[in-house]
DNA sequence: CAATATATCTTGCATGGAAAGGTATATTGC
DNA sequence: GCAATATACCTTTCCATGCAAGATATATTG
């Protein structure tokens, strides 16, 4: 039997709309220093944020997509001796200075709603 | 004639996907201490952010209509004898409880965003 | 050879922000 | 008296995107 889950039901997705549109940019500062492929991205991001910011496969790869058809990244098919081939995807310039862009508006945008949350006043 | 704006036009709408999902916390957060009505919300939305949570009133107006029908506002219209009619909304106390839920989520998120871009180590 | 893990991609759905258009009341200016 | 403007509300239509679900392919293990 499915959990009716009361509270928990009506709101499955509720973290899922805070991540629209910084997909991007996480998947840009994944890659940033160095090289990383999809399935890479995918599990790191459920790892190293404790999954709050996991995302399925199925979510990342139009990103990626997206990404490459923008210019922002470059791709490298690797195909070992043994294994599944991988796509590794590095920043191009463009996407070096995309990150950049997106940090910012990330930071701006986060800042206005810390400051609307945190009640900031104006004077002493 | 239209500013043909390379780097800012094809990007019209990064801020705009990174509201959502925040618009609900935003309206129950200005609404919270008393009372307000949209067109007022919409106003200190722009002016109080600088723009940076700009949202136009065809935006703001669904948002409200799901409050309430989610029951976390209370509507109270008021035609002044002189002025058009406002609709005044109000939190109710599954609305106080919604908001704190949004802002936790929210914190939560963010802290998760601040600390993948930071590249807080976990160790020494 | 079946099952599992790795790795990629695609289709279809649901959500919600924004543009554009519409309504109504009051004020201001000619 | 009437056009223009500001206030205030609402609705319809569009579109971007995250996600579930399903498909494909290779390698390993029992």
């Amino acid at each position: 039997m499915k959990p009716q889950n009361t509270r928990t039901n009506d709101r499955k997705g509720i973290g899922r709309e805070l991540k629209r549109g910084s997909l991007e940019l996480i998947a840009l500062h994944l890659i940033a220093p160095g090289e990383a492929y999809g399935y890479e991205i995918v599990t790191r991001l459920t790892t190293e944020t404790n999954g709050s910011l996991e995302v399925t496969d199925g979510t990342l790869y139009p990103v990626l997509y997206r990404l490459e058809r923008a210019g922002f990244v470059a791709v490298r098919w690797e195909t070992p001796e043994r294994g599944v081939p991988r796509k590794y995807y590095r920043l191009t310039e463009a996407g070096h200075e995309e990150l950049e862009v997106l940090k910012e508006e990330w930071t701006t945008f986060a800042g206005a709603m810390a400051r609307l949350l945190g009640q900031k006043r104006k004077s002493s």
